[in-house]
RNA sequence: CGCGGGGUGGAGCAGCCUGGUAGCUCGUUGGGCUCAUAACCCAAAGGUCGGAAGUUCAAAUCUUCCCCCCGCAACCA
């Protein structure tokens, strides 16, 4: 019987493009998964999209398309990314997919039956106008809703909520009897601090809309995001269904399930998750592996600031293998990691057409020049031999560290680790100078044990770059006379291949990239040179001009300024608007400071109902011309207007 | 004191839990080699480990305080 290994990604949510965090979390676990298939495990490798939800509506609406064809275009999108990027995903799971649906339905209605879901109210300062509650430290103080300034209500909303309290020991014992449930270790303490400042009951209803599954026995209610999104790594097994095959052998019988995820949903996926199955009575024995985030050198990925990469981009342009190759190499081990052209172009050229490739290509040619094509393992007593031996050495050394490595998703350590056996066969070409070998005065057996060594590591690294690389083992195996058996995991051992009869003609795997154009290419890529999709809002309605006529402006002379205390965008400014000096409380703390603003002359709406701002009154609004990058420009008015003049 | 992450040679990071020669990749400089895609190999330079105090025979590592950066949250009438 064949261990069996489950692997999945969190479920996307459909707001956008996918960028390069999302393809690494999918590509890091698509590697794992060929790695555990190399290691003979049975393995299943799930992914899928989150659909449900408000946003997903206005997403939708804004769009003019109905959610479910919202949903239906993005998915199309992302599963062919997934296929562009090579991912083996053996499912690809969809929240609005009847046999999810059904699934939590029935999990939400046992949860009721137990009473560890219950009907209760939540109740909040409620906007009718905005459809949003806003907790206290919103409303900061008033009871305006911060959004459109009207006054909010105190409302009492049904919801159902679930009990997670009464889980919280259980989990607390159950993180602490399993030392490696949430890796790395700081995640998990991080957990426990959370876990043990105790839980409150879990809002897991929603009646504010409807673009979800409903609860069964209360359809005002649709389950919201906690049951419905986690549950999906049992739903796609068919958990609760009439073929419940693949949970039985995967989850309920399985040897090992990890779950990848970014540390942004960690507390989701280390808390609720395992009370939802506790509480479902089904066995928690899944791993959590929290990896850390690609963050770009000016900070969030944001297109303004022209630091967005798209995976489709870099890999038309380098290859699959350099982007999946790059993506899982360079970020260390649950941390976050920069993404820079710079460093993506030299990674490539320094580790993959340097050291690789062109290794592969100069052991290739002294093949064929010393040799004809063909070398076999060759005894000889050179003095070379200690070299040879320390290589040999090497390799078992590299593949024991490669696999301990990767049995812990150190995806990028055992890469280094392949990378230290190639540096080491590049190294050996200099101890032995094989052209000195080839000499009359060499010794040819000497030469052809130091290029069937130099092939055999070759080899060797080739079968542990599989589970990363796509296109390129096949490539080498070729040219390298190599064969299944001796191109699978079991044969990466020294003197397993005995003869290489290699391809007279070499060909470069990885072409050499050109530094400085690439790295302006890309950059170019970045600042969405290629015409993004670019977000026109839509525009508003027609107005009547009594609409227009409604709103009050005129000419406002500053006459203090000041930075919000209490805020860090917002300045407050005092205002001479003719018959009174008002207070202004505006956004613009990031683009002036307060001593240039006073002595200009601005519009000032002034019949704006009053409201406060994180505990400032604010008595109108003075207009600004806002940049697509979000910039603000206050409009001055002519300096021959007066305070009080009456704009329209 | 809102939550979290971080500050280690020019750049990006590891080391910190379990104190005891500060390590890796890239870059720089010098040298070697010619089989190879200006690639490969060797060597060197370069760090008072953000600051201060404390614990200790010994602190990048433990404790306390401070400074700075970056996410998230809040804020743009």
């Amino acid at each position: 019987m064949k261990k069996t290994f489950y692997i999945t990604t969190p479920i996307y949510y459909p707001s956008g493009r996918l960028h390069i965090g999302s393809a690494y979390t999918t590509c890091l676990c698509d590697t794992l998964r060929r790695y555990k298939e190399m290691r003979g495990y049975d393995t299943r490798f799930l992914t899928g999209m989150d659909e449900h939800g408000l946003k997903i509506v206005e997403a939708a609406r804004k769009n003019g398309k109905t959610p479910k064809d919202h949903v239906d275009h993005i998915a199309q999108l992302t599963k062919d990314l997934w296929r562009l990027l090579s991912i083996g995903n053996d499912d690809f799971i969809r929240t609005t997919q009847p046999r999810h649906e059904s699934v939590i339905q029935e999990i939400f209605e046992q949860l009721l039956r137990q009473d560890d879901i219950y009907l209760g109210e939540y109740s909040g300062n409620y906007c009718v106008q905005c459809e949003a509650y806003f907790t206290p430290t919103q409303l900061s103080g008033s009871d305006l809703c911060p959004d459109c300034g009207r006054p909010t209500e105190i409302i009492k909303e049904e919801t159902y909520f679930f009990r997670l309290g009464k889980y919280q020991d259980r989990l607390l014992k159950f993180i602490e009897a399993n030392p490696d449930f949430i890796v790395p270790e700081t995640r998990k303490n991080e957990v426990v601090q959370f876990v043990k400042s105790g839980l409150n009951d879990l809002s897991v209803s929603r009646t504010a809309f409807d673009w979800g599954v409903k609860v069964k026995s209360d359809p005002r209610h649709v389950i919201y995001v906690w049951i419905d999104a986690l549950s999906n790594y049992i739903s796609a097994l068919g958990y609760g269904s009439a073929d419940d095959a693949l949970y039985q052998k995967y989850w309920l019988k399985g040897d090992e399930i990890i779950h990848v995820i970014g540390k942004d949903i960690l507390r989701f996926h280390a808390v609720y998750w395992p009370i939802i199955l506790m509480a479902a009575g089904i066995p928690v024995n899944f791993r959590l592996f929290v990896h850390g985030w690609y963050l770009m050198k000016d900070g969030k990925m944001s297109k303004s600031k022209g630091n967005v990469i798209y995976p489709d981009q870099l890999v038309a342009n380098y290859g699959l293998d350099s982007f999946r190759y790059y993506i899982v190499k360079d970020l260390p081990y649950g941390n976050d990691g920069l993404f820079t052209p710079e460093d993506y172009v030299s990674r490539i050229n320094t580790e993959l057409v340097n050291d690789y490739g062109n290794l592969l290509s100069r052991a290739i040619t002294m093949v064929n020049k010393y040799f004809g094509g063909t070398v076999k393992a060759t005894k000889h007593n050179h003095a070379l031999l200690a070299y040879e031996a320390e290589l040999e050495q090497t390799a078992a050394e590299v593949v024991a560290s490669y696999m301990e490595a990767m049995d812990e998703f150190k995806v990028a350590a055992a890469l280094a680790a392949v990378s230290s056996l190639i540096g080491r066969t590049n190294k050996l070409i200099d101890e032995t100078l094989p052209w000195e070998l080839a000499k009359p005065t060499g010794d040819k057996d000497a030469l052809q044990s130091v290029l069937y060594h130099l092939l055999e590591a070759i080899r060797i690294a080739t079968i542990l770059y599989v589970p990363v690389l796509i296109e390129t083992p096949a490539k080498v195996f070729a040219m390298l006379g190599v064969g299944k058996n001796a191109s699978e995991l079991a044969g990466a051992a020294f003197g397993f291949q005995r003869e290489f009869r290699v391809t007279d003609k070499p060909i470069h795997i990885f072409p050499r990239l050109d530094g400085e154009t690439e790295i302006k290419n890309i950059k170019a890529m970045m600042s969405g040179e290629s015409k993004p999709e670019a977000q026109a809002k839509p525009a508003k309605p027609l107005v009547n001009i009594d609409v227009f006529n409604q709103i009050e402006i005129k000419v406002g002379l500053i006459k203090a300024a000041a930075v919000h205390k209490n805020a860090k965008k917002l300045l407050v400014l005092g205002i001479d608007t003719g018959e009174r000096l008002r207070q202004v409380v505006s956004g613009i703390a990031e683009f002036y400071r307060p001593e240039v603003l006073v002595g200009k002359k601005v519009l000032v709406i002034t019949n704006l109902e009053p409201v406060k701002l994180r505990g400032e009154i604010s008595e109108g609004m003075i207009l600004c011309g806002e940049s697509p990058e979000g910039i603000l420009t206050v409009i001055e008015a002519d300096p021959a207007m007066n305070a009080g003049d009456e704009v329209r």
